[in-house]
DNA sequence: CGATAAAAATGACCGCGGTCGAGTTTTTCC
DNA sequence: GGAAAAACTCGACCGCGGTCATTTTTATCG
């Protein structure tokens, strides 16, 4: 039926994905090869190339498992009622944890992801939608607690908290910062800096005392 | 002498680095490979590697020069008694002018800069030197001028409009601002939200008027 | 079932970045 | 000046990512 060849094909990309999971993970990514990650998945090196065009293409899409993963468990984890810097500590420490866990990986990951190249693009579009998708709710509720001001686009803000997030990572990978307690209070200070001006004017003066050190 | 040898090395890499910026300017970093680098610096192949390790550092002795021209333009055109806002926006204006010139160009250029491999960080640790650099002694001024709170570390400053100019010439990458003026008034809102917080009490009524639109 | 057309798998092949040992030039030392 | 050592140059070579003409599998229909 309509379903037997288009199911195989599902069968086939599982088993390209698996076999980049193990390969990836035992040998890192630049050491794995087409033609090995092929016959790890029992195929020939140019089949592969009809389910991924390019290899960092499976790259990213064993990344977005893994992330996909991980953002539902910082999402179990979090706390809707703690204040808004707690919890996008939590999530961005949560996120970096990943990245940590392998540098090359994560360099590869964000490479990819904040300067795309043209065709790679609208997936990394999709990426960070999801950061979105997350990180918009946290901040209507700080809102509705007076914790966040209420004449921003909420886009924008993401934008402007994700930035800070990527600049500590970046630090991270200069060698500036150098454990992840060193990037945890990079960050921290960076996004205390952001809220003091995110933060209406009523709230001011408590972030000032309760976040300043 | 000990000078004969040494100059010969010096011309041989001089060429090199000519070779590249023809070639790259002519076709692209992708499309140009070492071998024919190498025969338009009249050496062979093997012998650009007794000079740089690989082709992206190539690159990227290519960009520094590049940088180097229009940050000291930048600098020479920039206007010390200026807005705090308007001299920052001046400055990662002209910044991005250089990368989007040349897509291409840029997100090398950038993905190596902000996500560096290990071996590269020295190299790109120093590149952003050149912005602290930049960029401090005007922090400084608007410190003296009132526009800026004293009671932070310069250097986290830099970091946090760094941060916010990457951001936005992240999302021109991924097709979410399309044209160089998207581009400036992202990068505008961004720093505006950003001031807010940074700006003493006293000047923080004149920055959400100034420098709201 | 057998013939035929469409879809999918394949691996020889290409050009590339990068390596390496053999060959060449320069320096050093007597 | 000449011989040994050190520094430098070179292009054949390697393994890789990616392509494509060919072969193999599968679906369709008389």
């Amino acid at each position: 039926m309509a379903g037997v060849r288009d199911q195989k094909k599902k069968q086939t990309r599982a088993a390209i994905l698996k076999a980049a999971v193990k390969l990836f993970s035992r040998q890192g990514y630049e050491q794995t090869s087409i033609d090995q990650l092929a016959r790890a998945a029992g195929i020939g090196k140019g089949t592969v190339y009809s389910y991924f065009q390019t290899k960092s293409e499976i790259f990213l899409a064993f990344c977005e498992e893994q992330l996909e993963f991980i953002n539902r468990e910082l999402a179990a984890r979090s706390n809707p009622e703690a204040p808004l810097l707690q919890q996008l500590l939590t999530f961005f420490q949560g996120e970096f944890r990943f990245v940590s866990r392998n540098r090359e990986f994560g360099r590869i990951f964000l490479r990819e992801t904040v300067f795309p190249k043209d065709f790679t693009g609208e997936r990394a579009r999709q990426l960070d939608d999801k950061y979105i998708d997350i990180l918009i709710p946290i901040f209507k509720q700080a809102q509705a607690r007076g914790e966040l001001r209420t004449d921003l686009e909420l886009i924008v803000v993401t934008g402007h908290f994700y930035a800070l997030y990527i600049m500590t990572v970046s630090a991270w990978y200069m060698g500036r910062l150098h454990s992840e307690e060193d990037v945890a209070m990079g960050m921290e200070l960076l996004f205390e800096q952001a809220l003091r001006g995110l933060a209406p004017i009523k709230a001011r003066e408590a972030a000032a005392h309760g976040a300043g050190k």
